[in-house]
Order: structure tokens, then C-alpha cells, then sequence
DNA sequence: CGAGTTAAATCAAGCCCTGAAATAAGCAGT
DNA sequence: ACTGCTTATTTCAGGGCTTGATTTAACTCG
């Protein structure tokens, strides 16, 4: 990401222009004149501004509102219509792309199972089919596709080029961007799947409208995404965010990161799974998330080893979240990922009280815990996200 | 602190102002060409800009440098007389108060000790005294002096008003800003100690540069500045950094916070020396800072009590440094604090091993663990730098 | 249908940044 | 000392931007 200019009084225009643009595609449909108001822009630079973005067609007329007495209000937003955003969700199983347009509503979908591994040439191949599929499937041109947002499941490094690296999916060193820039033109934006998770959250989910918030992902292993100061936090390489591998228990189980003790060797799927059994629970079938729902399930039994192994799950969940608050003060903590959601929609009160017990008492007051309300398709909603930011951006 | 305005072309005069003073004020003397390279800025506005710099004496030249075969660069520079700023450090047993000029250089400085107990009735005239003592001292008239920043050991909230809760002073709701308003005229920033304190490192200590950090301060508890992208992250209400209240040890010490296996529980000074009686540890004179030198003197001889603590104390605080690291990939990690340093002394080597063993491969290998660089009135030197920074952005 | 009211557009003024051109301030050689 | 040559800084005209004031538009109400 190349460092946005400044200084100019181009560039205060393109400022001023974001600022109303975002103003407009976040709010409900508004007067020029309220616009005014909210941004603190004279009435007459709002003229200027939005006559240029309706002449580009990005914002349109919608209404009008009657004033007691005087001319009405004409009511604006942003055209859903004048372009797309592709979002797409490189996961271990399978690669799912999604066209929306820019009211975020699904225009068309596409699914590649990866039945031949997750190799880069597996891979690749399938992202740009999808993306093609997509944009024919919606009958859209790709002249109108404002970029594609791609979320992997590994640490990418932005600079200089962007590279992945991605355990679970064999990747060392992808360069996933050169890969794919030999079969399209368009804008990529590639971010690790827990982040553009979290965008899709902190944008039309738990967390809209926070400026501080950490997305915790709970699936196989735990991840997670910190929002501070409305954006988010990617520490000095574009990594931050592996809260799995905080210290939580000294003398620990070891981790599957090599390492002691992690949050992760309790939490995620695997954990729980792998404790539950050795604390000698009966046999559970089926694959990670089967298994996992029915050792929920078995947990409203009390007494049984399932309802100890969730017990302390939440615990040592509850234990870290309040490390979190106690660190970083966020005005929420959101927590999805397939397991999170699994194990929030019982014990979400339990872990709450698990929290509390190790927050400061002012912070946790000024804190709300609560779980992801977007689907399994969020990745792919919140990798949409980045072509739609930069466009908000100008 | 009132939204800074945006929008104006005079706001973006502002801005580029701004730009030049921090890259003279934290630069080595520079001509204006090579500011214009170095900020993107034309040569012409640089000149603009300067002139009015120099107009206003914030800016002078120091001497110039042959260009081979042209006229001579002239080397400009923050003129360090322009003004002053005022830090003061509240702390349990006394209050300091220094003067600084522009290039953070001490020109005067006056300690009262709080011998009545610090009741803000005590504090405040302290303080007003103090400011009144080093200006007096220095021989600056209030009217150049830029502001008075000032650390206490709390929370500080902001808003709507600067109200401090400071438990180990017995400030509940002090409305501190108020209360030293009927005192001067003088802009007043009050902020967290811990915070000032890792303002000074993170400007002119080992922080230098750093745009993602995190200083750990460790006294008689531990706290924290987080450091995101260049600026302190202070969570939604101002209060993050309570590093200190990390749940480390499920199910273990009592922490004075009232919960169960705080950091704070086991690194602290008063915990260190809490556990290392509990271990049965032949008694320390002295007070709490005396007392922890020697413990930590005595760990010098293996299989002693102490070495036995300190060996902890050290995997405890390394593994909540690697969570730190997972979790916000900051590239430098600061450690402070009276007992940090006396840890740090002899035990950083030992602390980086310990830190490694809980932090991802490639997160601990673009990290840094260092010490604090600064003496004991970095407090001080830190607020000062509040009033400082808000001179630097104009 | 005209007076009153409110919203939006237009206009002139005032700033700001910039590239180009002009000026300043040295060096090297003669 | 003088003439070119080189490089740094300043000056200047041009083009943009935001803004408060002024118009114009679009209704309501009596």
C-alpha cells in the first residue's frame, strides 16, 4: 500500500470527497444540507463535491423529504449500481467467491471444492475461474468491478510484494498476487481470512459503528483481528492478531505451534477435541465440527467428562477475553469462528462471568461481549471489504 | 481533546506546517531542499512554509554545507529558545516538577515531597508552586512556556472533563484539571505516568523510531503503553494498558486486584517479594526497592530461594512478552519500571530466551526486547512531551 | 396567488500548492 | 577579477479549493 499523498489541494478534495462518500454509503440517506452538519463542510463544498459523484454516477437522488413550509429535502446515497466488489474465501476445503454490489447485497456466488490438495496450482487456477464465473453468472463487465478481496488462512506479508504463508494449506512463500496477476486485470487485495473476517464483522455485523474492538475467531485454532482507532491494528509486519498463542497456562499442554501452554492448545476445535479425549470421554463421530457440536451437545449433562471439558474451555476463554479488555480497553469483543459460535450460543452468560472474573472492574463495565451475527460467508464478505475501502477512500 | 478540523485549505496549510516541524524537530539540521525531498512537499511551499517558521523564530538556521559547485545549503533547525515545556511527575512520595526548552534539554527543576499524604488539597498547590518555582528558576516568562504536562499514577479519563482515579493516592474522581485551573492560565495535559513514561521513551528513548511498541512498565505492579501505529493506543476510554491484570496462572495467586493469577500477581516488585517470603526466603530490610535489589542480588548464587523466584518471575514475565508479541506484532518491546530494570539488568538475555519459547517463529524474529533508556524522571520528560506534541501538530 | 420558509446552487474572495522562471551564492578555471 | 557553470532558494503566474453571501428553486399556508 503505497502512501497516500498529501498536501495538495487535490488532495483535500479527494479528502473532503471521502469523507462524504463514507458519510453517505455508512448512514441512511441523507439531505445535502445534513451532510453539511455532519461533516462540518460549508453547504456549498457539499454541492460541489456530490455534483461531481452524481455526474460519476456513484451517488444518487432517492427521494425527497417535505420541510414545514420551504423546499424539500433531496435525499442521497450511494448508487448500489455502479459497481461491484468480488470477495473471495481460499479455505482448506474449498474456494468460494462471491460478487456483491455496493450495498453488499450477493449477486452471485461460486463454489470449487479443492478435491486435488490446496497447491498454489490448484488454487490459483479456481480463484480466477470464480471470479469470471461471478461476473457472467451477475452479467456484470469487469470494467465495473471496483477490485477482489482474497482471505487465506496464513500470515501475508504486504511488502514488498505480497506473499503468503499458509501451514495449513502447504503454502511457504506463495506470491499469491504475481500468481493471480497473470490471468487478471483487476485490483487484489489479499489479507489473512481472520482479518477480512473481522472486517466483514466491525462493518455489518457485531461491530459496526465500534472504533475499538477485538474479533476473536474461534475454529480449528483461534485467531483474531484488533480494531483500534476504527482500523485495523496489523502490528509492524501486517501479523498481529495470533491471540491462539498467548501464554494462558505455564507448564501447559503443547501447542501445536511448538510451543507451551498457548490459549490455542485449550481452545480451538482441535484442543477441545483432543482433551476431551484424553480426559477419557467416549468416542465422539464424524468430522472436527460434528464432533465438536455433539461434545457441546453431551456438555448439558452435567457430571459427564464433556460438561468438564466445556466448563473449563470457557474458563480459560474467559480468563484470556478479560486479558484482552485489560490490555487494550475495547468498547467490544466479537466472537465468531465456527467453534466460537458453537460454544457463544450456550455459554455466552458463562462467558461473560468467566471474563468479569479476570477484567478490572471500570473496564469491564465499559466493555460488551458478544458473538458474530454474520454467516459463513463472512470471509468472503469481509475480503469484499478491501476493494470497497480503497474505493470509499478515492 | 476537540476533533482536530479538517477540510479547509487552511487546515492543510496547517497539516503541511506540522509536517516540516516534526521532520526539523526530530531530524538532524536539514536543508530545505532536503525537506522538500523528504516530505513530498514542493520546494516552493517548503520556502513558504519556513519563512513563516522563521518569521515566528520556531525555526532558525544553523550554518551551511557546500554543495559541490552551487550555492550552499542552508541547514535550518527548531530554534530550542522558542519556548518551553513543563512536565511534571505526581508520584506517591513526592511531586517533581522540570522546565525544559525545545531540545528537551533540563533547565530547571523542583522536587516537594508529600509529607502531609497526597490529598489533591496537598497536590495540587505543589504542583502550582512548582510550575511557578521552575519557570522563576529558569527565568522564562509564563508567555513562552507551550504547556504543562502532567503524569499521575491512575486512570485518567478525558472527557467530558479530565477526572483521575488514582487508588494508590486516594483519588477518587478528581477533577485535576479543574483543580489546578484556578492556579494558571497555562495549557495543563494530564495523562497515565505509565503513559508519559513510555512517551519519553518511545520519543527520545529506546522507542526512537518505532512506529508499533509496547513498554512494559514494571514497579510495585506492571503496566503498559501500547504503541499502534505511531501513536498511544488508548483503548476506547482512554484506560488501556493494564497489562498488569493478564491472566497468566489459571487458578493461582490472589492479585491485589482481587482477581486469580494476574501477571500482576507474580511480576510485580511487591509480588516478587510476597512469593519469595511465602517460599520461605530468609527475610530483606529495607524498603520495597532495596528489598527487591538484594533478592535479586541473592538469585546470583544458584539454588538459593531467590534464585528460585527470580528463575520464575523471569519465565512468567518472557511468556507474557510472547503473548504480546503474538497478539500486536509490535517491533519493539520496552521494558521499564524501577524493577524491570533491576530484572533487566541481569536477566534480559534470559528474558528474550523465555520470551521466544511463547512467541511465534517469525513474530519473535522482527521483534526487539530491550530496556528502558531513560532515567528515573522520564515521567516528567514524558508529560512534557504532551504539551510538546500538541506544539509539533500546530 | 402572493408571502413566507427552507434547500440548494452560484459567485466573488481569499488561500494554498505547484511548476517554471528568476535570482542568489558559491566553485573552477583563466 | 571575471566568466561560465552548478546548485539552492525565492518569486510568480496559474489553477484549485473552500467559504460566506447572495440567488435561485421549490414548497406551504393562508
Amino acid at each position: 500500500m503505497a502512501e497516500r499523498k498529501r498536501g495538495t489541494v487535490r488532495d483535500l478534495r479527494r479528502d473532503n470527497r471521502s469523507v462524504l462518500l463514507r458519510a453517505l454509503y455508512f448512514g441512511e440517506p441523507r439531505s445535502r444540507q445534513e451532510l453539511s452538519a455532519e461533516t462540518g463542510l460549508s453547504p456549498a463544498s457539499v454541492s460541489n463535491v456530490v455534483r461531481d459523484l452524481m455526474n460519476e454516477g456513484i451517488v444518487v437522488e432517492v427521494g425527497s423529504v417535505d420541510s414545514d413550509g420551504g423546499r424539500p429535502r433531496v435525499l442521497l446515497r450511494v448508487n448500489p449500481e455502479y459497481g461491484q466488489v468480488i470477495g473471495v474465501d481460499v479455505g482448506e476445503t474449498r474456494v468460494q467467491v462471491e460478487l456483491f454490489d455496493l450495498a453488499m447485497t450477493e449477486r452471485a456466488k461460486a463454489d470449487y471444492p479443492l478435491e486435488h490438495g490446496h497447491d498454489p496450482s490448484e488454487v490459483v487456477p479456481r480463484i480466477l475461474a470464480g471470479v469470471e464465473a461471478v461476473m457472467a453468472d451477475a452479467g456484470v463487465d469487469a470494467s465495473s468491478v471496483l477490485g477482489v478481496g482474497i482471505g487465506v488462512p496464513g500470515v501475508v506479508r504486504q511488502r514488498p510484494e505480497v506473499i503468503v504463508e499458509a501451514q495449513t494449506l502447504g503454502w511457504y512463500s506463495v506470491p499469491l498476487e504475481r500468481l493471480l496477476r497473470a490471468g487478471t486485470e483487476l485490483p487484489l487485495l489479499i489479507d489473512n481470512g481472520a482479518n477480512t473476517m473481522g472486517r466483514a464483522e466491525l462493518w455489518f455485523g457485531s461491530g459496526r459503528g465500534a472504533r475499538n474492538a477485538v474479533i476473536g475467531l474461534i475454529g480449528s485454532g483461534v485467531g483474531s483481528a484488533v480494531i483500534s482507532d476504527g482500523s485495523p491494528d496489523r502490528g509492524s509486519d501486517a501479523s498481529a492478531g495470533e491471540w491462539g498463542h498467548t501464554p494462558l497456562i505455564v507448564d501447559g499442554r503443547r501447542c501445536r505451534c511448538g510451543n507451551i501452554g498457548c490459549l490455542e492448545a485449550y481452545v480451538g476445535a482441535e484442543a477441545m477435541l483432543e482433551r476431551y479425549t484424553e480426559a477419557g470421554g467416549p468416542p465422539l463421530s464424524g468430522d472436527q465440527e460434528t464432533a465438536l457440536a455433539s461434545l457441546i451437545l453431551e456438555a448439558a449433562c452435567p457430571d459427564t467428562v464433556a460438561a468438564l471439558i466445556v466448563d473449563e474451555t470457557v474458563c480459560y476463554l474467559g480468563a484470556s477475553i478479560g486479558g484482552l479488555i485489560n490490555l487494550l480497553n475495547p468498547e467490544r469483543i466479537i466472537l465468531g469462528g465456527w467453534a466460537g459460535l458453537l460454544l457463544g450460543d450456550r455459554y455466552l452468560d458463562a462467558l461473560r462471568a468467566a471474563a468479569s472474573r479476570h477484567t478490572l472492574h471500570h473496564l469491564y463495565n465499559t466493555t460488551s461481549i458478544e458473538l458474530c451475527r454474520l454467516g459463513p460467508d463472512a470471509v468472503a464478505l469481509g475480503a469484499a471489504t478491501l476493494p470497497l475501502e480503497n474505493f470509499l477512500t478515492g
